[in-house]
DNA sequence: CGAAGGAATGTTAGCGCTCACGATCCAGGT
DNA sequence: ACCTGGATCGTGAGCGCTAACATTCCTTCG
C-alpha cells in the first residue's frame, strides 16, 4: 500500500514492525508449522501494512523451493505451440509457479553451454516444446545434466513413445493419422497424399503406415513449412493433378493453405478433393466449408508436461498424465471421392464440378442443416452418448461420416 | 562440459582455477575493463574447463544489471498477444534478457499486491500487453509505483494517445478504422456496421467517427467475444438483415466468425456483404475469398516497446518507437454493394446472389488472375511504388480498391 | 631517484532469504 | 523439586554474486 521510491521493505523491516525475528517472519511467508496464531496475525498484519513481497531471486538463492519453470521453444506464434504454452501456464499459475520463456531460434546451432545458459541457475526446471530439431536438441542437452528436472513435450524428433519415458508428454498422433489415412481410403479414396510440415513427425507414420496396410503405395511425401502460405505454394502443383483425390495435412493451417490452392485450382471440396488437417483449431469448425481435423489436446499437453514436471520436483505421487488418443472431427472437407473422374488433363472442370458439388458453396439456402454451434469446454455430447471415436461434439458441425447429405440441390 | 551430479561450479571454483580472485572472474564474466588480457585469457579457459554458467538469481541479488523483463498479459494464444509478444521475445533475445511471463485472468479481480507479487522483485522492469481491463488495472498499478521501469502496449482502456505518453507503444488503429470506414461508405454502402472485440477500442471510435463525418447515425455496436465462435453467434441476426452490406470486424478470427455466418445465411461476399477485419493474420490472405484487413504490426509494437523499456531502464539515447499507422489492405471481401438491392425479408436470396456474384466461387476457372503469393517480409512493392497508403505488396492477392473485376464470368 | 598516478588485482561487506541449530518457555511425569 | 520434551521463537552462517574500497605493482615525470 505506502510504496514511495525508496528501499524495498524487507523480511527484517516486517520483523521489526512485527516485534519478532526475520526467521519466524519467513516461517509465516511459507506457511511453515510451529508459529504461533497469535505471532502469524501479528506478523502477517505488519506484511499488509508494509506492502511486503518476497524477493524470489534471494529465496532461490537461499536454498528455497524452486516455484519457476523455463519453458524452452522456438515459435510461440505457431497453434501447438501456443496453446502448450497455455496449458503449462494453465498449471503453473494454479501452483503458484513462475514461468521464464526462452525462445530459441531454429536456425541457430547451439551448444550445450547456451541452452544451459537459458536456465536461470544449474539444475532449474525446464520443459522443452520439442517441435522441431533444435529443441529436441535442446532437450537432449538437458537430459543429460539435468535429467531430474527437465519434461518435454512433442518431440516427435526425440525418437521415444510415450509409454517408454517418464520425462515425455505427447499426443498418440501417428494412431489417429492412421486411422485419418484409413478413413479416406475406406471412402474410397485410390491413395491419400501428405503435406509435411517441418517435422519427422509421427503423422507421416501413421499415414504411411494406413497406406501400407491397404496395400497402397505412398506417393511421395510433400514438403512445406509451417505457414499457410508455405502449404498454399508447396500444394498447387499437387491439387493440379486431377488423380490427386485426398490431401492429409500435417496441421489446419497447411490444410488451409491447400483449401485455397484448390480454390485457385477449381478444385471443389470435398466432391473433387477430400483436405484432412491437424489440430482442430479454432477457425477450423468455421471455416467455410468447415475443415475436417483432428483434435490435439494442446493444452492437456501443456498441463500434463507441468504435472509431470512437479511430480520429479516435489517427488510425491502426482497424477501421471495420459496418453489419449486424438479424435478425428469429420466435417466438410472430406467425403468419397467423385463418381464421376475427370480426365486426366482435362482444360476445365468448373461446370462438371460446380454441376456435382453438394454443399459448401456459399450463397446457399439460408434453410442449412441446423447449426449447433457451442465450441466451449463441455467435454461429453449428453445426447449421442456413444464414445465411438470418429466424432466429437465440441465441434458446431455435425459428424458426416460418408454419404454427404447435400444441404441445397444443385439448383433450385 | 563436465557436469556431474555434483554442486554447481560457482565463480569461486572458477577463481581457484584459474589462479585469481572470484572478484577478476566476475569482472571477466561482465565483460569489465581492467583486467590484462592474459589473465581474462585464463578465467575464459577456467570458466570453459569448468562449464561455469553465472547465477541469474545471484547476480540479480547482488544488485547486478537486471537483463530480465515481466510481461504481463491475459491470453498469450490470441493472435494480438501472440504476436506482441515475439516481438518483445526478438528483441529481448537480442539484447540478452530474459523473459518472465505473468498470465492474468481476465474475470479475476487482483489487488495491487498480487500484481506486484508478479514481479520477481521490488522494481523489476516490466511489459503490460494491455488489451482488457484486468490488464489495464495492472499497468496502472505499476504506474504507481515501479513507473521508471514499467512500458504498455495495446491499452485501449488506458485513455491515453499514444504521443502524449512515454511509457505507451500502440498503434493508431483509430484513424485506420476510420479510413476503412470511409473506404466503404465511399463505396456506397448506406452505413457500416461495428462488431466489437471486447475491449473498449479505439477501432469503435474512429469507425464512429467516420460514420459522424459522413452524416450517418452510427448503427448499434454489436458485441462479441474474442473467439470466432462468439462472433459467428454474435453476427447470425446481423448478417439475416438484408439492410445489412457491410461490417467492420474488431479483429479478423471475428471478420472469418461473421463470413461463416454469411455464408451459412446465404449471402455472397462481397457482392452481397462486405466484411472487413483487423489484424491481417497470417491466413487472411489465403482465406475463401481473401479477407481485407488492416495490417496490424504487432510485433513491431513489441519490439518498440522492449526498446522503450531498454532506454528507460538504461537512460541512454535509444531509438524512441514512431506511432506508425497501419494500412488496409484490400482483399476480395469488400466490394461496392449490390445495385440489384433485395426486398427486405425476401426468403431466398441464393438464385439473385449466385447470378450476380463476381468472384469468390470455388470451382471457378483455373485461369484466375495471376496470383503472386510471397508472404514474406519484402517491405515495399517493386512494380507499384506508390505508397498511396490503401495497399500492401506483402499480401498474396492484389488490391482491387473499386470496380470489382470479375474473373471468372459468370457461367461458361 | 623519489613521489605521484594509473592499471591490475584482491578484500570486505552486503543483497534478502532459508537452513540448521540453539535458546527459551511451560506443561506433564516421577 | 527435578527432569523431559514439545511448542515456539531467535541466532548465525551462507547461497553466488557485485559494489566499493583497499592493495600491489609498475610506469612516468619532476
Amino acid at each position: 500500500m505506502s510504496a514511495a521510491e525508496s528501499k524495498p521493505v524487507s523480511i527484517f523491516d516486517v520483523a521489526k514492525r512485527a516485534g519478532v525475528s526475520h526467521q519466524t517472519v519467513s516461517r509465516v511467508v511459507n506457511d511453515a508449522a510451529g508459529v504461533a496464531d497469535s505471532t502469524r496475525a501479528k506478523v502477517k498484519a505488519a506484511i499488509g501494512e508494509l506492502g511486503y513481497r518476497p524477493n524470489r531471486s534471494a529465496r532461490a538463492l537461499a536454498g528455497g523451493a524452486v516455484r519457476s519453470v523455463t519453458v524452452l521453444t522456438t515459435d510461440t506464434s505457431l497453434y501447438g505451440t501456443a496453446e502448450t504454452l497455455r496449458g503449462i501456464e494453465d498449471a503453473a499459475r494454479a501452483a503458484g509457479f513462475t514461468i521464464l520463456i526462452s525462445v530459441l531460434d531454429p536456425d541457430e546451432a547451439y551448444t550445450e553451454t547456451d541452452i544451459l545458459a537459458r536456465l536461470p541457475h544449474d539444475g532449474a526446471p525446464a520443459i522443452v516444446i520439442a517441435h522441431d530439431e533444435t529443441t529436441a536438441r535442446a532437450m537432449q542437452t538437458l537430459q543429460k545434466t539435468q535429467a531430474h528436472a527437465t519434461v518435454a513435450t512433442g518431440g516427435e524428433h526425440l525418437g521415444v513413445e510415450q509409454p517408454a519415458a517418464d520425462w515425455l508428454v505427447s499426443l498418440d498422433d501417428r494412431t489417429v493419422a492412421a486411422r485419418a489415412t484409413k478413413y479416406l481410403l475406406d471412402m474410397g479414396h485410390a491413395t491419400v497424399h501428405y503435406l509435411a510440415i517441418p517435422s519427422k513427425a509421427s503423422r507421416r507414420t501413421g499415414w504411411a503406415a494406413a497406406l501400407a496396410e491397404a496395400g497402397v503405395e505412398a506417393p511421395p511425401v510433400v514438403p512445406s513449412g509451417w505457414s499457410v502460405a508455405s502449404a498454399y505454394e508447396a500444394a498447387t502443383e499437387l491439387v493440379a493433378d486431377p488423380d490427386v483425390t485426398a490431401v492429409l495435412c500435417g496441421n489446419d493451417d497447411l490444410a488451409f493453405g491447400v483449401l485455397y490452392a484448390a480454390h485457385r485450382a477449381g478444385r471443389s471440396v470435398p466432391g473433387d478433393l477430400s483436405v484432412i488437417g491437424f489440430d482442430d483449431c479454432p477457425l477450423a469448425a468455421y471455416h467455410v466449408p468447415p475443415l475436417t481435423t483432428v483434435d490435439l489436446d494442446f493444452r492437456g499437453v501443456g498441463r500434463g508436461a507441468f504435472e509431470l514436471l512437479r511430480g520429479k520436483l516435489e517427488g510425491g505421487e502426482r497424477p501421471r498424465p495420459v496418453w489419449r488418443s486424438p479424435e478425428l472431427i469429420v466435417r466438410e472437407t472430406s467425403g468419397p471421392p467423385e463418381r464421376r473422374r475427370l480426365p486426366k488433363g482435362f482444360p476445365c472442370i468448373h461446370s462438371f464440378a460446380a454441376a456435382s458439388r453438394p454443399r459448401p458453396r456459399p450463397g446457399c439456402s439460408p434453410a442449412s442443416p441446423p447449426h449447433p454451434p457451442r465450441p466451449g469446454t463441455s467435454p461429453s455430447c449428453p445426447s449421442t452418448s456413444d464414445g465411438s471415436g470418429a466424432s466429437r461434439s465440441t465441434a458446431p458441425s455435425a459428424r458426416s461420416t460418408a454419404s454427404p447429405t447435400p444441404a441445397c440441390p444443385a439448383t433450385t
